[in-house]
DNA sequence: TAACATTTGACACCGAGTGTCATCATGCTA
DNA sequence: TAGCATGATGACACTCGGTGTCAAATGTTA
């Protein structure tokens, strides 16, 4: 969505793959772009379904395939920041402390943000004008937090602590975040991120010496050995 | 909301009303009433608003007019719970360190919430079962997060790190009250609840040099000197 | 009781979301 | 290369949430 390339906005990786395929790919992506820049111009809720499916040539019926509610094709980047998220706290070094695994990959994402800036700003003014996705939103909160949590348990102390820590983190993230959009990009968001990280890096779980216990890690979803790039 | 009268569920005052009111009253308890005890049952998403209406003797269009989205008839109780926690907040010591009032308002609002346990727990239990109610729900948790960092901010520090501090509280607290909920309100949310606040006792702003600033306390919607009970 | 104000219900309409089915393009195989 | 199985598409119809409009019913006040 920032190069221009010729032909048409090509999405990832459209090799290897039958014309079928391809096409589909091709679809979701107009269909994704031309989704953003209508809500971006007049507001979520100011745009219809139809508008969307019209201005990107395929019946309404087909949109639904595509994205099975209309806020779906707003939230597609969310799937890939969390798969981004996992693949940064598989951590490498697994002597590493668990808190500062989270550190490190909380602080890339935080890179990462600030690279895609202009995106990222004006999807959030997206956001903060339509109190439904604000609300789905902070759904993906509820997801980090599992994988935090996850990773905050690995080292062995109390699990339901651990699962503490990570809702903190991610609360405070959050304000950071918000603040780093209401300056309009220009606070720095790695260094505030991290801040605000060191303030709760007494939370984390002190080195456990309850090893035994490897269940109960609360609301999880994840197994805890999962989470590799793909 | 706690005793049973006689007749019919009654609401609050319904004395000095006409009975133009007090059928609004009424009128407005009774749905709210008869939705609660349907989604209890089925499920927010499987229950008509036709239904609610039909179940109340009312029209469908009347329906909307007391409520103005079908999610309002569950939320009904949030309100409320925001002005207690605002009556709760306003403290009557001011020599009272901002975290000591939060703290002593939490730990009461964990009470009230023992108090109408059954109630609670259903609520959640159909909250649970309703990601767009879910959605919603953590919405709320801004405006508490909006009115915490106020609070906190009372003591003259940074309000920016009062409202990093007012997110982890929001933040842990959700987790508190969800394992109370998974629990079945078995463990004890006073004492959870408050071992996960002095978790965060020293994120709060340490004792403020910088009294001159009363602006900049970001998203919030609160005037200070607001929040009495009415 | 008469005049006024407000609430209600009926009707019509829009947009999101879903099931169904005929049609058409793709990809595989003979 | 012809043909067939598979799967994507579009058209249609329908449900449900949500809203505007207006006439009828009900409450309030003089």
């Amino acid at each position: 969505m920032r190069s221009a390339d010729p032909p048409k906005a090509r999405a990832v990786a459209e090799v290897g793959l039958g014309l079928r395929d391809r096409k589909k790919l091709e679809a979701a992506a107009t269909l994704a772009q031309v989704a953003k820049r209508l809500f971006a111009a007049r507001g979520f809720a100011e745009v219809t379904v139809d508008e969307i499916a019209a201005a990107a040539n395929v019946s309404r019926r087909t949109f639904f395939r595509y994205f099975p509610q209309k806020e779906d094709v707003f939230f597609g980047r969310r799937a890939a920041q969390l798969a981004e998220l996992e693949a940064l706290l598989d951590a490498p070094d697994r002597e590493e402390a668990p808190f500062a695994t989270v550190r490190r990959a909380l602080l890339s994402l935080a890179d990462l943000h600030v690279e895609s800036r202009g995106e990222i700003l004006t999807e959030h003014r997206v956001l903060a004008g339509s109190p439904e996705l604000l609300a789905r939103d902070l759904e993906w909160d509820r997801r980090v937090l599992d994988i935090l949590a996850v990773v905050l348990g690995r080292g062995g102390g109390d699990p339901r602590r651990a699962r503490l820590a990570a809702a903190a983190i991610v609360g405070v993230l959050r304000v950071v975040i918000e603040r780093w959009v209401d300056s309009g990009g220009r606070t720095d968001l790695r260094a505030e991120g991290d801040e605000a990280l060191m303030l709760l890096a007494p939370m984390a779980p002190p080195r456990g010496r309850r090893g035994r216990r490897s269940f109960d890690v609360g609301h999880s979803g994840l197994k805890p050995g999962a989470a590799r790039p793909t």
